[in-house]
DNA sequence: GCACCTAAGTAAAGTACCTTTACTCACCCT
DNA sequence: AGGGTGAGTAAAGGTACTTTACTTAGGTGC
């Protein structure tokens, strides 16, 4: 572990630092889902799984929970069921509603990306460790809630 | 300022929470550069004013700054040069080269963007001093350097 | 019990921003 | 002079979203 007292990384602004942080623990995760067989799904649809895996919702309540309007969602949906992801199935309540629900294969893609997350966090811990720093959890939070409050927007694949 | 001793934030995984804070810091200060009067500048246009600010440089060059394709860092170029913000020269060194340089009027908005994004951030500073933590700078840092090594690539406007 | 409103879903076109493909042009080199 | 190399540009294609506009199921008021 080469020492690093003056990386000139720290002197550069919070907010490259961060983008820069999420876009290359991001794209790892990424590469490495891909590498265990699931490149045909983007970052995009984990949310997605996620925001259905309990009790699955309608196409506009996962608009929302998106942040996009419930066209984007039918249309994501519509590649999903396509690729066997997730299931239309008619809605409890009635109406036109339909509620869309996970797959098998969802839950299985679900509880593979969560082990590659979980395991390429704890190296970085461990690295960050070895440096005497921690994973800026408590900081990375009160940043959100500083700027968020108790509302926390959706994460959305853009700037 | 309310206590969070537990807040739930602070269980979820890294990934969000880097991701969440990048989007809700460059919003604020996309919001803000917009109230100052530059709402028709995105952020890249931020990047390209950096990357152009000291000697200028080829749309070529610019384009691998970006990360982008040399036709995708021209049409950047063409919608720039129209609004006052960039020229295109004719390169010391001849050829085909064009070199492209900031106006005036890019190198004032360098300065007032570059004021926002320094209170902005000096406005977090003290919130998280208030709650006893510091900027993760050294943290943020150290995960940067160790899945990007020395090499940072560049800032890249989508996941 | 029928007209009317509302909300969910869908269809189609438009938009933003990028890439791919293909070309032109200036200089260099032998 | 002919040919290669690399910068720049032009045009079409692709992706993922939004906007506009429609259909349909069920509640609501009278």
């Amino acid at each position: 572990m080469k020492p690093r007292d003056h990386d000139p990384l720290e002197n550069t602004e919070l907010t490259f630092l961060l983008g820069m942080a999420f876009q290359l623990v991001l794209s790892e995760f990424v590469s490495r889902v891909d590498a265990a067989g699931y490149a045909e799904l983007r970052p995009v649809h984990g949310l997605v799984f996620q925001a259905l895996r309990d009790t699955g919702a309608t196409s506009s309540e996962l608009a929302e929970r998106l942040g996009v309007t419930k066209q984007a969602a039918g249309q994501i949906i519509d590649d999903l069921e396509k690729r066997g992801y997730v299931e239309r199935h008619p809605h409890p309540e009635g109406g036109r509603r339909k509620l869309v629900v996970l797959t098998d294969k969802a839950r299985e893609h679900l509880s593979v990306a969560g082990r590659i997350l979980h395991q390429l966090e704890g190296q970085l811990a461990t690295r960050l460790q070895e440096a005497g720093l921690n994973l800026p959890r408590a900081e990375l939070a009160a940043i959100i809630r500083t700027l968020a409050g108790d509302t926390i927007p959706p994460l959305r694949p853009l700037w």
